[in-house]
DNA sequence: GGCATGTAAGTGAGTGTTTACTTACTTCAG
DNA sequence: CTGAAGTAAGTAAACACTCACTTACATGCC
């Protein structure tokens, strides 16, 4: 096997193991073992678990999501096509990636500074974007006067929280329709947000 | 030192350990330590290191919170009343309780059985009271026609969404005192259920 | 009071096992 | 023949947990 495949053959067995058990539960036997090769090539491939790790958050910092920054929408001003499509977006990113959502708030908490890292990266940009523009149609007069901060950071955890349950704790919620969700939040939000 | 005080003052120093490192990334070298006393007494208060941190969560999942569950504004139909007090419940729970929480979201990320237990304890019957709150004003026309339990999830998560980034991330939000959030989540959420 | 005695509280120095990581070796395509 | 891909068999350190032992002190007896 050429060695950049077996690298992130390697890489991707070990996601799944750091996302169900956390850095510190996962051995490099168990990392070996679910990549079907040895311990010893697993450090030839990386110098260390620590490395391995870090590796893998760092590959997912510069990965992008489509729609999380509806630019065009929020142009038109737009406001329920601004909200679905961040909402949806948040709904494909975590449902696609659950095992890199795990490993990422194992991170968190572990108090890696990677995890850091990707959060000033992802979330930060997000809401954000989100406030800034929420920001704006305040000004415009279009919603009514409160913290756009805290009305951004309001509307991402309804479905953050949400997602964060499901695919992240595996905690049993009531299945519902993507679709069903996300409008249901916008129309909760929006309507809260109107004069 | 007595038995029993001695015994509660190695568990209350366990948690913070294991808050901090999970339990997999926790040694009992470091639990002695926090506690101030050998390992071998540890072992004596405890007969293995799982035991210790089972008995942790099962000692949380006794205790309750004023305001979870505000029956009185709930037979009144004060919408505000009921929210409000939910969202400060909850800032008052996880504010004065992060390292609980903390360990709580390993222990789900770990996938221990006890972590289940707690959220079917606790969580479970959260999101049922306010459900059922919800479906019962929703019946009586006071609010829109929107699934009480996604509804319930959507309130639930604006709080819970802010304390478990701030808290139990210990990511960077912009602080603002927890009376202005709540009645912000309050605004929006009733805003957006009014008929 | 003085002093033997029983017991609970506590620990230093281990135990065998598992861990992250290395070394010395084999295999095999080009 | 060479060099890259791969591993079996290590190593030293760290791990959860135990054991044999030492206090500290309350109690009862003289």
């Amino acid at each position: 096997m050429k060695t950049a495949d077996r690298h992130t053959q390697i890489a991707d067995a070990a996601m799944r193991c750091f996302a169900r058990r956390g850095f510190a539960g996962t051995t490099t036997r168990m990392l070996a073992r679910a990549a079907g090769v040895s311990e010893a090539l697993v450090f030839r491939h990386f110098p260390d678990k620590r490395s391995l790790y870090d590796e893998i958050v760092e590959r997912k910092v510069g990965e992008e999501d489509d729609g999380l920054f509806p630019e065009e929408a929020a142009a038109r001003g737009d406001d329920r096509a601004v909200l679905a499509s961040i909402a949806a977006a948040l709904v494909r990113r975590v449902e696609s990636d659950a095992d890199f959502m795990k490993l990422l708030t194992f991170s968190c908490l572990e108090g890696t500074s990677l995890s850091r890292r990707y959060f000033q990266a992802r979330d930060r940009t997000a809401i954000e974007f989100l406030s800034t523009y929420l920001a704006r149609r305040i000004r415009e007069g279009a919603l009514r006067p409160v913290r756009p901060e805290t009305a951004a950071r309001a509307f991402l955890g309804m479905s953050l929280h949400h997602l964060h349950l499901k695919h992240v704790l595996g905690l049993p919620v009531r299945r519902r329709p993507a679709r069903e969700l996300v409008e249901t939040w916008v129309d909760i939000f929006l309507g809260g947000m109107k004069r």
